[in-house]
Parts: C-alpha cells; sequence; structure tokens
DNA sequence: GCTAGAATGCAAACTATTTATCATTTCATG
DNA sequence: CATGAAATGATAAATAGTTTGCATTCTAGC
C-alpha cells in the first residue's frame, strides 16, 4: 500500500542490464541488522543506496514520537535520490525492517556515473515522472472523488499491479493510504462486501472478480485514467 | 496556488543560459488566441513546450463536463516532459488565457538535446525530485494537520516565495488546491483573522507578519519541514 | 491444542466538512 | 458614477468522518 513505489518501476525494468551492472560494481555494500536504523530525517547524508536483500522502512516520524509508515522497500529498490539531485537532506527514517544488504555509492561518485553513462539520468527522470504523475492523480483523485472510490481505485490498482486477487494488506494500512481511519475503512469495506465486490479476510482483501469491480469504478467515476506506453 | 509548480525551481534557475538557449533554439515557435485550446488530455502528441509570453490553463475535466484549473503557467515555465519521459499521453488539458506565445520542441528533437547535452537531463531531474518532494509533504500534511495549519503553512509557503505580503489569489482557489469547500476555507480564515495573523481583502489575503504566522505554524506542527541547499 | 497479541467488527457520541442559500461587499466597465 | 458580475460573509441542515470503547475473530508460536 505505497504510492512512491508501486505505480512507478523498478530501476531494472527502465536501465539496460549493462549499466545496471556499472551501477552495481560502484556499490560499497553493508549489513544492517533488523531494527537498526540507517538513516534519520533531516540528515545531510548524500548518497544512492540500493537494496540487494531484505526490507526496510520508510517512514515519518511526529513530534510526538509516533512513527508513521510511509512505505516499504524491498530487493531491487533504492531510495536516496533526493539527496543527490534535490539538494535535500533525509526526507524519511529509514530503517531495516529484517537483516538486509544494502550497497551505496557516495555522491561524487554517482555523479561521474551519471555523467559516463546519462541512460541513468534518463531512467530516473522516466521513474520520477511517473511517479509525480501517479502523486498528482491520487491527490486529484483525493480532491473529487468520495472516499469508497478511492478505495475501491486503490484495491483494483493493487490486484492489477501484483496479478492476484488478494490484497495482503492490513485495514490499518488502507487507512493511512487514503489518510483516514480504520474505522471509515471498515464502514467502506462492509458496503462493498455487501455488494459482492469484495471479501474482508484477516489482514488481507480478496477482489474474486476484478472486472465487476472495475465496471463498478467505471459507472461512477468522472475522470478516465491515462495508461503509459512503454518507453525506455 | 498551485503545488506543480509553485514549489519547483524553473527551468532557467537550474539550467545555465548557455543549454536554454540551445532549447530555445529549437523551438518551433507559435502564437494562440486567448480560449484557444492547445492539448486536450489524452491525446498522443509528445512534445516539450516552452512558453514565451501569456499565460496558459492547466485544466482538468470530469465527464460531467465541470472543468478545474490545476494551475497556470506564465512566461519562463514549460510543459510535456511527461509525454517525452513518462510515456503518458497528455496528462492535462492546456488552453491559453490570453494570447500565448510557445515554442515546441519536437520529441526526436528534444531527446537528441538531451543526448548531447546532458545538464538537460539533471535540471528536468532535479525539478521533478523536489516536485515529488513537494507532493509527498503535501500528502503527508493532508494525513496529519487539520484544515488550518495547512491553510496557514500554504499561505506562509506563497509569500515566503513571492517575497511579498499580499497573496493574490480567490479564496475559491485556496479551496480548490486544499481540496476542500469555499465555506470551510471561509471559516479558517475568520479564525485566523480574528486571531490578527492575517487580513481578509477581496481576491486577495495579507499576511502582515509572516513570522507571526510562521510561529503560530510552528507551536502546533508536529514534523519540521526540510529546506533544500541550492543544488545545480 | 492453547493462548496472547493482533486485526477486525461495530456502535454511539462528537466533530468537521459539505450543500444550499442569501445578503453584502468589491471591482471593472461602460 | 451607476451597474452588474464576481467574490466574500455568514448561517442552517445534512452528511461524512473521527474518536472512543469494547467485543469478536483470527493467527502465530509455544
Amino acid at each position: 500500500m505505497d504510492l512512491l513505489q508501486s505505480n512507478s518501476p523498478a530501476l531494472a525494468e527502465v536501465l539496460d542490464a549493462e549499466t545496471m551492472e556499472v551501477i552495481e560494481h560502484h556499490c560499497t555494500w553493508r549489513w544492517f541488522d533488523a531494527g537498526q536504523i540507517i538513516h534519520l530525517r533531516g540528515d545531510r547524508t548524500h548518497g544512492f543506496s540500493l537494496i540487494r536483500s531484505g526490507r526496510v522502512s520508510v517512514s515519518n516520524v511526529g513530534l510526538d514520537g509516533s512513527e508513521v509508515t510511509n512505505s516499504v522497500l524491498g530487493p531491487g529498490q533504492w531510495y536516496g535520490e533526493f539527496t543527490l539531485f534535490a539538494g535535500l537532506p533525509r526526507t524519511h527514517n529509514i530503517s531495516a525492517l529484517e537483516e538486509v544488504e544494502i550497497g551505496t555509492v557516495k555522491e561524487k561518485v554517482f555523479k561521474r556515473l551519471c555523467d559516463e553513462h546519462p541512460a541513468i539520468l534518463k531512467a530516473l527522470l522516466t521513474i520520477s515522472l511517473r511517479r509525480s504523475y501517479g502523486l498528482v492523480e491520487f491527490l486529484d483523485s483525493l480532491r473529487r472523488q468520495p472516499l469508497d472510490m478511492r478505495v475501491a481505485q486503490l484495491l483494483l490498482n493493487h490486484v492489477r499491479n501484483s496479478q492476484q486477487s488478494e490484497v495482503d494488506c492490513k485495514q490499518e494500512d488502507l487507512a493511512f493510504t487514503l489518510g483516514v481511519t480504520r474505522v471509515s475503512i471498515g464502514k467502506v469495506l462492509s458496503k462493498l462486501e455487501q455488494a459482492g465486490l469484495i471479501h474482508r479476510g484477516y489482514g488481507k482483501i480478496t477482489v474474486a472478480d476484478p472486472s465487476l469491480l472495475a465496471s463498478w469504478v467505471e459507472d461512477r467515476r468522472l475522470v478516465t485514467p491515462l495508461s503509459a506506453t512503454s518507453s525506455r
């Protein structure tokens, strides 16, 4: 349940294998234990990081101490692009959810790589733009569509991306992604279930017939979403 | 009142003058009359467009016909990057608000320019990443902060970016940006005015003492925002 | 199998926001 | 400077979403 990563292609999908290997060759590989903190929001460390194994949590913390997980990154995913090209400090806390192996490329080295292989820049730009588009569309749906629609679309998106009819997430995750409470999500899900569109489970939601849900969404949607053509 | 453009630097700010000129030299310049439609959402035309004079409106339309302006672009601003690097159709309707002069670079030519001048890619990446960051932070504030805070922050942002204490926008624009109704904005503004933080005008809002508003925001904010270091 | 913790289901009271109106103020324009 | 359109101020009723609290169901791990 993640807006930043789930809708955007992975680096390896947009970048040719050769260039991908060049990046990997310049990584300094390190291990982190489960629970270990890797970066804190606000840190002025710069660098590009690639996850080889394990998963990390990307989170935000309020001053009240409550920690909110924004997304979970796994093998093949990366982070740190903001620190390199946008001149920003670390935008999130990053910590290891389990034992992870992470490769880091220092700012100087990565920028040199970019100069030598503009394909990297192009790939990052493609991903970043797709991500922006996804965020803008999400914001737009937030302004224009009621909660039930947004829930339905999010579920639909997920079953389409993952190619399976089960969405493995807690209602609480859904609630956070959509910026509402679990109670509200519960109400919507119970409505959708009564309409025969989904089935509620423990830690999962089943969309038995995605096309049925799709047409339900279609019937009451105002704006038709766009789809990308493969660009590489 | 625009999330996509206002928080991200202009192309000329991130790109050196020389490269900027190269782009301009490859533009095919055209004029459009006020009201003329330049692109429709969904069009599969590709190209990079730079505005030389006049303003265009970037909007979305629901099937019910209601048109919603997402942002207004003026001289020095551009659009079309999604069609080039994300493989997407036109994401918005673009129409001339007044007589405008727009330069367009065809996809092929622009990609060649990018190969010859990687600085273009780097600049676009920087802007795109800043934009993503702004959108993510905005979404985060949507989830975690009450409306009055969001209004205050938006106003504060604006006076800081524009360097003047008057924010020229209708309450309706504010409302749209934050995804609420004018009524709600009105309530918040009247509260902020009673607290002596702002002054409501006709088509504008005055922030007499930005630092006062800033500390009001600071006192009740959970997450401290990050600031970028100049990167070029 | 039991059991504790995690996740869900649900209801009631409360709060924020919207919808729908209408009066008032402001401003551009002839 | 009169006038009409645009923008704002304000209110009431309706609705959506939150908060709180607790009961129930599920599941991992002993």
